[in-house]
DNA sequence: CTTTATAATGAGAACGTTCCCATTCCTATA
DNA sequence: TATAGGAATGGGAACGTTCTCATTATAAAG
């Protein structure tokens, strides 16, 4: 139905050969040559196929994005959607296309044995298994890991300053003289989790700032876990003057709850979040937040990966991203 | 390097064929057999290769989902982005993978005629013209048109009562003696506009409810237009006490300017937006909106193309989403 | 006007499957 | 024991490109 590049070739008098250079290489083909053949393939409404180029050439121009999260799905993902918007966008400029998973869904019925040979290469995001890694090597297919690290051989890590901005967060908060700081940390990968909380630590222990036991709590990083939780935190006797929140989802929920209970923010109640994701601007007063630049680390990572398939060199690396803290309404310093 | 149907054959002695079946079709192929070549291939770390088979089978098992949307990419997008999670969900259950692309980008150099048999079908969002359809048509791939209406040929097309939730906004208004009633509509292509148009001025004429020029605008739907036009409305002197605004962005700039003003919500102004965003329950009071089951509309259309793919009729069909209002805190009513 | 280098074109194999058609192997029935 | 019939397996062509190598046309130099 569809028109080959026989068709082409018989019509135009070109040889199969030509016809295809004429759409891979142009530069080898004569001027003449190119616009006829451009023309009777406009005519027979053919185009190349892109299947039976990659087959032969052993490559798909394909990536992988693959996120393991339970919670939400890639696309409305408050944290990774961003990222994966840099990875289209970089992938799109040098030519790949992106197919979004989870490692589920690429599992043969076999067992362990993964699929695709759909894909050039990977970007697997936060929480996988070393094993997998190797699954897909095994497989020809490169990996680039994101927003988590593994000491593996010519392994390219992109993770973030975690610990970085916990302390531009609490400074903030004590250079006002806030010294009554509750945290309450969402319950991530490991890694993020104790690195988060670590600057927390250390801020505070560098001003001789006493830790209170009770302003310290871990949750599931859910609107509705966030909610009771600052419940609880508000209606302590000696309540906190400042909620450290390690994502926006749980922060927002703080908020609600503080404007509930009648609170000023930041007069009586100062919040800071942590990924500055779309809704942190949303909700009024709009939250102050530690801002991660996520569509720049998904090019990061998207760039990193196409360089090595186009024979860069595999080398052992881990990127840590900066951060920034943004200044907005539910804390001072906001102009 | 990674390893062919062939290595598997010749280590474990069956032929390409059956190893080939045991793949495609298991239960064509012995028990024992099916174990035996299982294992070699693991042990090989063989996996069928998805290009090959795609070549053969003159299908890719990919679809193509393709928006058009100058303001925000595909995955970040508040409307588009649930539609794709629930395209991915019937996809995924359905075995297939999906590509996000605009149209742009799946042009090739010749000009008019574009690539890809990379794909087995696509679903074309919003903004797009019948050229295009035609074009895709013209290679062999079906189209489902999104959000968008064209009077084709056996072309499915899944859109929105638009005018039928714009109507119970009113109405629910309407409902507790509000008459004065403004419409902020944003500036979408001119069916969704229209429609959400008529069902506001339809109510409020069925009630013989005078409308104000004055009440009626229409804007780029950005949250910064809709601030703009939100403070000229609430400035009027004779202000309204209800704004309609036709998309939730647009809606939440509302509620911001009105709680700048000092304006209480919604005993002084309510507000009604339009999509459910998940932006909706981030602001403070939640807003009342008006609910398209976003995911519920992208596995309509994933299943209506993949139907078609696998063999089913292509017959001419217009299917319209219902709506449902989502009562909240920035109207009465909200237990 | 020949020779030499370069640009432009072609023929054939290869890429790793699936599918059609044939063949072999069982098992049950006569 | 012979025979049929289905289940299980194999061989070869085909899918639509690209790539290597060879050939021809074209231009530049002697």
């Amino acid at each position: 139905m569809s028109s080959t590049i026989f068709d082409v070739a018989r019509e135009c008098g070109y040889s199969k050969t030509t016809i295809s250079r004429a759409f891979a290489s142009p530069e080898m083909v004569s001027e003449k040559a190119r616009r006829i053949i451009y023309d009777t393939a406009r005519q027979l409404n053919y185009t190349p196929n892109a299947i039976a180029r990659a087959m032969v050439r052993k490559q798909t121009n394909n990536l992988g994005f693959i996120v393991n999260d339970q919670q939400y799905p890639v696309v409305l993902n408050p944290f990774y959607s961003p990222i994966f918007e840099g990875v289209l966008q970089t992938c799109r400029q040098r030519g790949y296309s992106v197919f979004i998973a989870n490692e589920e869904e690429i599992q043969l019925p076999t067992g362990q044995v993964y699929v695709k040979k759909q894909m050039d290469g990977v970007i697997i995001c936060g929480k996988t298994e070393p094993r997998v890694i190797d699954e897909f090597r095994a497989q020809n297919i490169d990996v680039v890991l994101l927003n988590n690290v593994f000491d593996m051989d010519e392994l390219v890590c992109i993770t973030i300053d975690h610990y970085g901005g916990a302390v531009k967060a609490i400074e903030h908060l004590v250079e006002q003289g806030i010294e009554e700081i509750a945290i309450i940390n969402g319950h991530f990968s490991p890694y993020v989790y104790k690195e988060r909380f670590r600057g927390y630590i250390d801020v505070l222990m560098r001003h001789d700032i006493e830790t209170k036991d009770a302003f310290i709590t871990t949750i599931e990083p859910t609107m509705e876990e966030a909610k009771q939780c600052a419940r609880q935190l508000l209606s302590l006797d000696e309540r906190p003057r400042a909620i450290f929140a390690t994502n926006d989802t749980i922060a927002i929920g703080v908020v609600k709850v503080a404007l509930q209970m009648g609170l000023s923010i930041p007069e009586e109640l100062s919040i800071i979040g942590y990924d500055d994701s779309n809704l942190s601007a949303i909700i009024e007063p709009e939250l102050t937040t530690v801002r991660i630049d996520k569509e720049e680390m998904g090019k990061l990572a998207a760039n990193k990966l196409i360089d090595i398939l186009q024979g860069g060199e595999r080398k052992k690396e881990i990127i840590e991203c900066p951060t920034t803290l943004i200044l907005r309404g539910t804390t001072y310093g906001h102009h």
